[in-house]
DNA sequence: GTCTAATGGCCTAATCGTTAGACCTTTCAC
DNA sequence: GTGAAAGGTCTAACGATTAGGCCATTAGAC
């Protein structure tokens, strides 16, 4: 049977760092192949906007020298990719593999019912980043330096300059991490950005409209504005509304899809 | 040439989740075997006191069907700790791999070394545990049940109870697991019990006397009873001062053993 | 229109980690 | 002493990975 969870779109990189339910040491190991691994943190970048939709990755024979591997591997985790429907290959001079606008051969309805599936986990991953995203934006604003202040700026404008949706996902994730790099801990870098990671692939359709993002310029402007002036408190306090409201957004549109969900099949 | 970074302590399982300075996604791969990974769970368990000194691991064989993956590889896993100093292998009946009290094969002068030279990044990793650990007390204290409380105050009881060094160090970690797992959030179990392997590795001899051992006990009960009242602002604020106290023992004695280096070594 | 360079697609031989299983050796409890 | 429970060792087979070469396709240069 298995009609579900075949290639579907959290399958992939879930069993990752900070990974809920941990390495109890005696537990059966999992053995993954350097393919495997090489597909999920292809799939990751791709979820954290390190390459937007359109955008063509690196030739094979490059990317097995970058990652220090050898092409037929790099080919077994394009062709992952590929049939997880985040990118498209083509051949010939300036071919290569595209990654897909929509994230969506994997069509919608195989992220939601690995979702709803999965609910309490991603109830728990969401809880955590309201957590720890206001410690982070208290720190930094605590801590930040001169340079952390012209990156968060410059993050800013970027995002204040993105044009679609693509961009703009991207351009919050440099501005979130300019701002996690500003803690100077690279613990909290690392956790946050894994936590966006996680959600991303997650929900992997995640709210847009003109008005969130309107909103949500605000938020990031108040957001740097607190940092910048070393207002720790303040810092916190918009992080924690801003990721509240976009949580609760996340829940909404879950409850929903999870509704019909329930409708349409048994179980 | 390289004298040190053979088998050193903190080298086996650095390389693990939350691992700051992560996974750019291009960066070259380092494969790591079965063999590897499993050495590297094994060694985490003991450092978080899961099998104490004296203790026998289970038989290969078994052990090989635990985790699910042949006896070669497991003798290959056991191999490492052996001659990381971890554990002693006895032959015959009721022989079997035991670990190693004292840690102290890959005596302190290893650990000396290593750690001067990650020096930035143990101050990372105690900056973060400050953070994270006074975060996840206040939480424990608002969202604990009934059965987080018989599970912490039994901690509090086997941890006061604990005769030697070891024991008291199983017992804090049993302590701390339950308090982490009143959060009713995984991450937050799985970050925080990250944590305490990497500060336990990193420093494998975290300072203990009697003074600091009835410090500690007093510091327990005050965080039980805050958490048990449900009073966040206190289980955050005692919790902020414990780690406080050891962040900074651990600092002093880690700038004596590099004063000391930095005498005999030139660099 | 033809050539050429850059790309993906495909094949092979060799290496290495892993498996399953058998058998040997050591040690201790009875 | 004997037997059972452990570690120690060997072998044949498999699968993932590598290094390298060659083919097929395509876009741009001329």
């Amino acid at each position: 049977m298995k009609p579900l969870r075949e290639a579907s779109v959290a399958d992939t990189p879930a069993a990752n760092l900070l990974a809920a339910g941990r390495t109890d040491a005696l537990e059966p190991m999992q053995l993954r192949t350097a393919a495997e691994q090489i597909a999920d943190r292809l799939t990751a970048a791709i979820a954290l906007g390190e390459f937007i939709p359109g955008q063509r990755l690196p030739a094979e024979r490059d990317l097995a020298a970058m990652v220090g591997v050898s092409r037929a591997t790099i080919r077994e985790a394009l062709g992952r990719l590929s049939s997880a429907g985040y990118v498209t290959v083509k051949r010939g001079r300036h071919g290569g593999a595209f990654v897909e606008s929509g994230w969506g051969a994997t069509s919608a309805e195989v992220v939601r019912r690995t979702l709803a599936e999965n609910w309490e986990h991603y109830e728990q991953l969401l809880d955590f980043r309201q957590l720890m995203e206001p410690l982070i934006a208290g720190l930094a604003a605590a801590r930040r330096d001169e340079d952390d202040l012209l990156a968060i700026q410059a993050a800013l404008e970027a995002y204040r300059a993105a044009a679609d949706r693509e961009a703009s996902r991207a351009a919050d994730e440099a501005l979130h991490v300019a701002v996690a790099r500003a803690t100077h801990n690279s613990y909290l870098v690392s956790v946050s950005s894994q936590v966006r990671m996680e959600v991303s692939l997650g929900f992997s359709a995640e709210p847009y409209s003109e008005a969130i993002r309107a909103r949500a310029v605000e938020d990031h402007g108040e957001l740097v504005a607190a940092v910048v002036k070393g207002d720790a408190e303040a810092a916190s306090a918009i992080s924690r509304r801003h990721f509240m409201l976009t949580a609760s957004a996340l829940e909404d549109a879950v409850r929903r899809a999870r509704r019909e969900t329930d409708g349409s099949t048994a179980r």
